[in-house]
DNA sequence: GTGAAAGCGCTAACAT
DNA sequence: ATGTTAGCGCTTTCAC
């Protein structure tokens, strides 16, 4: 790899016998410029390809041009999407983004916020761990400005936007009850973190509104190992185990209402080993409408989330946070998740499967 | 948000009566200092919190302790663990991770060299769109370390590392026909990339090496729209129209080979649909082993991609490349993919579904 | 072992 | 409309 010096200003400033400052007014598309002069440079600086250092720029300026977004777990479908969007609407702002990933480790999200500081990043988006509020903290002293991405921490009074879990629970559980389900169970991963209580509050709504009962046991909780680099963010075997154990229970539940769709696999195949039906012995609600949940048999009714929307709020929430004024917009934004009727609760059609798919996501080294 | 100033060296040089200098080479660790001075700035430093500005060194050393990743989706499950393998090699080596995404689009790739360079990143890595190798001749003219993902372009002569592909459309190709098949069908996407190439061309290889032959119309396409924000990788609905066309043959293929795992689900489908039967009807292999996959019924047959392993070894030579040394290790690798045996190519249970499987990976709003 | 000075490439304040 | 000066925070000579 050669080593053809960059050109700077300097280099544009000496051939065309001006002052550096003049080409960086010209440039930058300052006023106060000869628009004969503003020509030249240009001209020059499109001839030598000129780039700006925006290290530089950034060190004159405090702040870089540049967001740092902390993520759990890129193998996460509904974080990958974030990262898309979020990446799109920062660049269309002139940001880059900073990526960081946590693994649902606190000390991970420690170095992060070092990192964030050292790079001197213009703002941050972060979904936090939730283990601790503390690792943030630094982030308001310093002054860099951050917005929360679908787990808030109320205590910091950062700018917040995720999605609305508690009625994405409820619609949920609200849907199975209007298909005739009595006894509803829930299948959810164990991990302490607010999206998953948001849901079984949301759950218990449904059920209270609908007069229903949820006696102990109800909860079913998947084992998790936080701290721990997993590519993937769900496995299904757990819920597999989980969901056997309950199929062992006298009085089997109409309807399961679970965290995510990957758990729905692992429950699809508990009750195909039990040579239970679906929806016909037991309806299965999932969540996060993952790509794969259209074509599964039967097709999974699940909650679809809204995550380019989130994405790119948060990125408007930040921008605004960094503007300063106080936006007409609520700073705590909560986006509504909504429901995909398919067949996994449909017992009008059962044992066919149709239903057209539209939406998709995958793996295959492309 | 408070602006409570950052400290500095000065700030630390000041308090101790000291010059920056020996601060700075205190706390770098350098040697020709004194034990006791060296302790003392440490204590003050940690007193202060002081947080190194990496900006300024950045300006100084004239690159960042950045790389720059450049991915075309994020949301391909593939490329997501790759993000994680390799912002956490890079982390423990000391680097951050600035990410981009093209969307299989050269104008994106065009940009991102663009910011590249602005923010001086001490290397890359890159998936190219490969609709052409110029937008990254910029990197090697500048002297940006640059390490091509999975896709190589030749001309570059950038280190390499990727899946191998055509092994991979080989063993798929090769399990089929050991499991008695001679009519083979590929489905895989319609983009110029080499990995596509790769995969047919070992299936080529694997049908000339059993003696069997590939008629017209063996290779069949499923249309894609490049440029175009997918927060979704591939379209098992736009696969299961191509099926349809291709169940709608006077003869029909005892296998399909599909390009990756999404098709599959679109292939089961349409056989479903035309009441065909996975194995026994129609074998069906996939690509990447999706954590859905194993959890299909039939349980799918598919490759798996090594992810992490392609992540770390692309860090790895970045670093030999930043480091200068001929390594020992060759400048382009290919990993090889593995197969993961499952029911959708097991005629001999056919009927019942079983196998645990292990692995997984999903979407919902944690 | 420590300090003084210069400079990385840029922007901002203040001339002219 | 353009030039001059100063300085962002750090590392790197080069003195002492």
């Amino acid at each position: 790899m050669a080593g053809a010096r960059r050109h700077t200003l300097r280099d544009i400033a000496a051939a065309l016998n001006l002052s550096v400052n003049t080409v960086s007014r010209a440039l930058s598309g300052k006023d106060g410029i000869g628009e004969k002069t503003r020509a030249r440079v240009r001209a020059e600086a499109e001839r030598v390809g000129y780039v700006p250092n925006s290290v530089a720029r950034s060190l004159v300026l405090g702040s870089a041009m540049t967001f740092g977004l902390v993520i759990t777990n890129p193998s996460n479908p509904f974080y990958a999407q974030l990262i898309s969007s979020i990446e799109l609407r920062a660049r269309t702002h002139g940001y880059s983004l900073l990526l960081m990933v946590t693994d649902e480790s606190e000390e991970n999200e420690t170095r992060a916020v070092e990192s964030l500081l050292r790079s001197s990043v213009g703002g941050s988006i972060v979904v936090p761990v939730q283990a601790s509020a503390d690792p943030w903290r630094r982030l308001s002293t310093v002054g860099v400005p951050t917005v929360l991405l679908n787990r808030d921490l109320p205590d910091l009074g950062y700018r917040f936007v995720g999605t609305d879990n508690e009625l994405g629970g409820y619609r949920a559980t609200e849907h199975a009850i209007s298909r005739g389900a009595r006894s509803i169970v829930v299948l959810e991963e164990d991990l302490p973190i607010t999206t998953i209580a948001d849901r079984i509050a949301g759950f218990r709504r449904a059920m209270a509104e609908a007069g229903l009962s949820v006696p102990r046991g109800s909860i079913m909780r998947v084992p998790t190992r936080r701290h721990e680099q997993a590519a993937l963010p769900w496995q299904p075997q757990q819920a597999y185990q989980v969901a056997r154990r309950m199929l062992r229970r006298a009085r089997l539940p109409d309807a399961v209402v679970v965290g995510n769709d990957y758990f729905a696999l692992g429950l699809y195949r508990a009750l195909e080993v039990r040579g239970l039906k679906v929806p016909d012995d037991m309806m299965v609600i999932g969540y996060g409408d993952h790509p794969y949940s259209a074509f599964l048999s039967p097709p999974l009714t699940t909650v679809r989330l809204p995550a380019e929307e989130v994405g790119n709020i948060a990125v408007d929430l930040l921008l605004e946070e960094i503007a300063g004024g106080r936006s007409a917009r609520p700073l705590k934004q909560l986006i509504a998740p909504t429901l995909v009727e398919r067949e996994s609760t449909d017992r009008t059609t059962s044992g066919r499967t149709s239903s057209a798919a539209k939406n998709d996501s995958g793996m295959t080294s492309r």
